[in-house]
RNA sequence: GCGCUCGUAGCUCAACGGAUAGAGCAUCUGAUUACGGAUCAGAAGGUUGGGGGUUCGAUUCCCUCCGAGCGCACCA
């Protein structure tokens, strides 16, 4: 490809100069502005200053060994603004890029900068004491996306899903239930939603009138998990495993983490309680590892997950959390160092904090809690929008940033969602594709095309895109970041509708249709595999939209 | 009080330390007897919260102030 080319080229020309090759900070990567080039470096500016000349003084050097050894595609090779190099490219380059993605319809800008990592990547981990909440979505499809992002760059990704059953709050909503199956009053700080009356008469139904404790909480449990994996499903998100807190207890996971602890010296006894001294370890403050009660704390449990994820095989964890747990993340870091795992520059799990959902209707903000009884669930959202619209909503900024899901525009004016516009360029392309075929068009075998009747900047347009693409889904990956990929697709399908408008595919001219339909076909592909990623389907057609004035009037 | 995260166009958000900070929505102007108009073209909109620093270059890194969200349990 051209980076390789102009890489191994700018490195033949610093020797040629007499420079250092090119170390850190050296980047060779497309232009943003046209005005200069198609490609650039700024190598010049970064050697400037251990060469000692002026940057424009160091950039004349290097380009004048490029042009005396110019890489393919290089036209003309010119210095500007404070010292950039830029390359202006014949348009040739951008059919090796055609020719790459034809190659690898499905697997077009995959890398293998992750083969050989075997990643657990726990997500969600939602408490079954309730169904998942509209918010949770973001979790949903942010980890799908990241599974995605991983497995594009050669990793053996595994989606985990923890079930903490072990906990005191799962005893409260298991009171819960029983106070509405028995029609007697919540217990403090039960959990009032309206789900548990639901759940409480199909309990009635399946089991009958003489339901005991024991047999309520084995009974919700089951049905609050299975309420999970349905909604999940319904998203079309699958975990690999479901692990159960309760395992580790029992099979006494627990018990040997703290033996290991104790044996690494890490802790000590004060007021009945064992402590892990994780202030000297980094930590704000020691934590505590088991109660006065006897019974263990969350950070000594989650030790144990952790400890058991990586005794599985997988060679690197990473869970997601919500914002609201960032405190415990420098604990549990700290803890797993004490245990001989991770380093601080590169700690298990390595953890992704995700800022919140803030629902809003109608501008108002809805606050939501399975103990005040607001629940909003993600399969009420489910049940107004397809799951594209809802993982694309969710997918379209970063974690970092809190996300305002305004569910009346989500829902009634779902029209505006850019899912619809990427989903319709892709049915467009699709669209002339069949179009062709029933006009008798033959695609002829892509090796016996002339691309160089494709010269329309739309056309151009295209490809630059897909050329980036490669690099936009390394680059996502390593920042875990798949809002980069709805960014760039959202961006392609813009530039897909333009191409659409300005370039007519089938005409009478052979030569140029043919050129085209395998254009549309490569857009196809760049389209499909982006989505794809995000876990958002790719249609080949859609229904027609129809006027709002053809609407049923309320009043008619 | 301590800590984590964030502050970019009217609104919602982008932007590997790079050149003139970009999109969508909303507003205003235009384009269609259609390879699917759920589209396209254009206009307008900014002291990137304030102030310092690092450097050839800062929305990005560091310090400080202001503002917002969230944590600071022998709950998870």
């Amino acid at each position: 490809m051209i980076a390789d080319d102009l890489a191994a080229a700018l490195d033949a020309a610093l020797t040629a100069a007499g420079l250092e090759p090119p170390g850190p900070g050296i980047e060779i990567v497309p232009t943003k502005n046209r005005d200069h080039g198609d490609w650039q470096t700024n190598v010049a500016m970064v050697l400037a200053k251990t060469v000692g000349a002026p940057p424009r003084e160091v950039a004349a050097r290097i380009v004048a060994a490029l042009e005396a050894a110019a890489p393919r595609h290089v036209a003309r090779v010119e210095i500007a603004g404070p010292g950039f190099i830029n390359f202006v490219l014949a348009p040739t380059w951008l059919y090796d890029v055609m020719a790459a993605v034809i190659a690898e319809p499905v697997t077009y800008g995959h890398g293998d900068a992750y083969a050989g990592l075997a990643v657990n990547l726990e997500f969600v981990s939602a408490n079954p004491t309730g169904p998942l909440h509209a918010g949770g979505g973001r979790w949903v499809a942010v980890g799908d996306a990241i599974a995605n992002l991983l497995a594009a760059q050669g990793a053996q990704v595994h989606r985990e899903y923890y079930l903490n059953d072990a906990g005191r709050q799962l005893d409260t909503f298991t009171a819960s239930l029983l106070a509405r199956y028995r029609d007697e009053p919540l217990p403090e700080d039960g959990y009032q939603g309206g789900y548990l009356i639901d759940m409480a008469a199909a309990m009635r139904a399946e089991l009958g009138d003489d339901v005991d404790a024991e047999q309520a909480a084995d009974w919700g449990y089951q049905a609050v998990v299975r309420e999970l994996r349905d909604d999940l499903a319904r998203i079309g998100v699958h975990f690999d495993t479901w692990f159960s807190e309760r395992t580790l207890h029992e099979r006494g996971d627990v018990a040997a983490v703290l033996a290991a602890l104790r044996a690494g010296g890490h802790t000590y006894e004060r007021d009945g309680a064992e402590w892990l001294a994780s202030e000297a370890l980094g930590d704000q403050r020691d934590r505590v590892l088991v109660r006065s009660n006897g019974t263990t704390t969350y950070l000594t449990n989650d030790l144990a997950y952790h400890r058991d994820k990586l005794a599985r095989g997988w060679t690197h964890l990473i869970d997601i959390w919500g914002a609201d747990h960032h405190g415990q993340v420098k604990s549990l870091q700290v803890a797993m160092r004490a245990l001989g795992i991770g380093t601080e520059a590169a700690p298990e799990p390595e953890i992704m904090l995700g800022q919140l959902v803030k629902l809003e209707r109608g501008g108002v903000v809805v606050r939501l809690s399975k103990r005040t009884g607001t629940v909003i669930t993600l399969s009420d959202i489910l049940d107004e929008v397809d799951p594209d619209v809802a993982r694309l909503t969710f997918l379209l900024q970063g974690i970092d940033t809190s996300l305002t899901f305004d569910l009346d525009v989500v829902t009634a004016a779902s029209m505006e969602n850019p899912v619809y516009y990427v989903q319709y360029a892709h049915a467009r392309v699709s669209s002339i594709a069949r179009r062709a075929a029933a006009a008798g068009v033959a695609r002829p075998p892509f090796a016996e095309i002339d691309p160089s009747v494709l010269v329309h900047e739309r056309e151009l347009d295209l490809l630059r895109s897909l050329a980036e693409y490669p690099e936009m889904l390394r680059h996502a990956a390593a920042l875990r970041a798949p809002h980069r990929v709805t960014t760039w697709v959202r961006d392609f399908a813009s530039r897909v509708h333009g191409f659409y408008r300005d370039c007519r595919v089938i005409t009478d001219d052979p030569e140029l249709t043919h050129a085209r339909l395998w254009l549309v076909e490569a857009t196809r592909i760049g389209l499909a595999g982006s989505l794809t990623i995000l876990g958002v389907s790719a249609p080949e057609s859609m229904a027609r939209l129809e006027a709002d004035e053809d609407e049923p009037d309320a009043a008619g």
